[in-house]
DNA sequence: GCGACTTTGTGCACCTATTCACAAAGGCTT
DNA sequence: AAGCCTTTGTGAATAGGTGCACAAAGTCGC
C-alpha cells in the first residue's frame, strides 16, 4: 500500500503537531551524531534513547512526516536526516540578523550550530558607537540606524533580538515594519507583534526559576517551614518585598 | 469562607501543573514592572495582557497558588509578587556555578536577571588555562579541577553548563556526583542523569529551527514545490546530504 | 444600607499530547 | 519458500492543558 513512490502523499501534510515540531530538531541532532559515527540504520528505540524521549513518541512523531522506516529494521539515518531537514525548512538558506552585540550577541554570532544548519548570519547591529566597527567572528558590527536598509538589501528573514529589555520592543517594531515575520527574542520582555508574525522567546532566568521551583519541592516545598506567616500579613506592609527585589 | 487567615491552607499545595510553573516567572516579571510604575492593584485582564496570555488562563494559574485576588477589584501587586516568589522558591538564595566561560558563560555571568531574583553566582569555571584567572563581572575564573571542591565549599545547588557539546556530559556527571540535583544545560546535547536530578535545556539553534519551520509554512510549505522528488529517491544516494551538512 | 457594577474563581467541554499494546509488515535464516 | 523474529505504525485509552461562560463575591456610589 505504501510504495516508496507515494510516500510523500501519504503524510498528513498540513498538520504536524507543535509538540512534534519542537522535537524534530532534537532528533535531527541525534541523527547527525549517528552519521558522524557512520551508523547507517537506527531503530526507534535507539534513536529515542539518544534524543531522550520514549520510543512510541518518536515513532508517532516520525509518522507525521510519512512512513520512512522499515519494519523489522529501523530507519535509514541518511534518508531520515534529509526528510526532517526538509520538513523543518533547513534545506534552504535562512538569512539572520543579530540585533544587539553584547556578550549574548557575540555568543550567538560565534555559535557554530547556526551556520551548519542553514542559518546564515548576514548582519550584526548595535547602537553603541564603541562597538560599531568592531569585528566579531569575522563580521563587522554595523550601526543600528542601518537596520531597515540592511534587512532589505540582504533579504533578512529572521531577526534575533539580543538587546537590553528596554530597547527590544522598539527594535522589534522596526524589524516587523521592514517585513520580517520571524523573531527570536532573548530580551526579558513580552514582545507584542501583529498577527502573522512569529515570536519565540528564550529566557535564561525563567529556566533557572523553574529549576528553583523543583529544587525547593525536593527539599520539602514552601509552606512547610513558613519563612514568615504570610497569610497573616496585612497587605501594605512592605518588608517581604526586599527578599525578592535586588 | 476564605478569610485572609487561612488562605495558605486553601491552596492545593502539592499539585501545581508544570505549564503553570513555566508561566509564573513571566507573571512575576510583569508584576515587577508594574511595581516600578507604582501600580498597587491589577486586574487579571491587565496582567494577562502584560504577560501575553489570556485572562482565564492567568486566573486559573493563580488559583493554583490560592485565592489571592479580590472580586470586583483585582490582585494586589505587592502581595502577589510575594506569593509567586515564595512558590517559585525565590525568597531563598540559590547558589549557582557557571561551568564554561566562553561568550555564553560570560553573558550569563553578567546577566542582571540572576542576581536580582535570588540566584547568586558563586563560581565561574573553565578548563582553558588562558581563561582561568581572568576576572569576569568582578569574579575570578577558576580551574575546572576545583569543581568538586568548589561545589562542596560554597554549597552550590544549581549548575549551569555552558561548555562545548563534547565536554558537557562528563562535567554533568561530575556535578551530579558532587550532589547537585539541578542542572541548566546550554550545550547542544541530551544529558543523561540519574533519577531525581532535574535538567533543563536551553538550545539556541532549536528555537531558530522551529521558527524556520513556521516561516516555511507561511511561504507554502515543503512538498508544494518539491525541491527534488525525494519520495522517488533510492536510499543510499548521498547528494542530498550536502544540502544540510556544513 | 442597598443595588448596580466589576472582577474573580471554576465547572465544563473541547482539544492536544502521551503512552500502551498489538496487528501488520518486512527481512533473514534455513 | 516458509516460518520466525524484529520493529514499525497506529488505534484506543489516558492524561494534561485551554478557554468559554457564568455564578459567586466583593466594592463603590448614592
Amino acid at each position: 500500500m505504501t510504495s516508496r513512490q507515494n510516500r510523500n502523499r501519504d503524510r498528513a501534510d498540513r498538520g504536524i503537531p507543535e509538540a512534534t515540531v519542537a522535537r524534530l530538531p532534537v532528533y535531527l541532532r541525534a541523527l547527525h551524531s549517528l552519521q558522524e559515527r557512520d551508523v547507517a540504520t537506527v531503530s526507534s528505540e535507539e534513536l529515542a534513547a539518544a534524543a531522550g524521549v520514549n520510543s512510541a513518541k518518536l515513532r508517532k512523531d516520525l509518522s507525521h512526516l510519512g512512513s520512512y522506516g522499515t519494519r523489522g529494521v529501523g530507519y535509514e539515518v541518511e534518508y531520515l536526516v534529509y526528510q526532517i531537514s526538509r520538513e523543518l525548512g533547513l534545506t534552504q538558506d535562512w538569512v539572520v540578523a543579530i540585533i544587539g552585540v553584547g556578550n549574548l550577541g557575540r555568543a550567538l554570532a560565534g555559535y557554530g550550530g547556526f551556520a551548519s544548519r542553514g542559518f546564515r548570519v548576514a548582519g550584526l547591529l548595535d547602537a553603541d558607537e564603541s562597538i560599531v566597527g568592531q569585528t566579531i567572528s569575522g563580521m563587522a558590527v554595523e550601526h543600528i540606524d542601518r537596520l531597515e536598509d540592511l534587512i532589505a538589501e540582504r533579504g533578512v528573514s529572521i531577526a534575533v533580538i539580543a538587546t537590553p529589555a528596554v530597547a527590544a520592543q522598539g527594535l522589534c517594531d522596526r524589524v516587523v515594519a521592514s517585513g520580517v515575520t520571524s523573531v527570536l527574542n532573548f530580551a526579558p520582555v513580552v514582545l507584542s507583534v501583529p498577527e502573522g508574525v512569529d515570536v519565540r522567546k528564550v529566557d535564561l532566568s525563567i529556566e533557572l526559576q523553574i529549576l528553583a521551583f523543583h529544587e525547593q519541592r525536593k527539599a520539602g516545598g514552601p509552606g512547610d517551614y513558613e519563612p514568615l506567616a504570610a497569610g497573616d500579613e496585612p497587605p501594605g506592609t512592605t518588608h517581604y518585598v526586599e527578599a525578592v527585589e535586588a
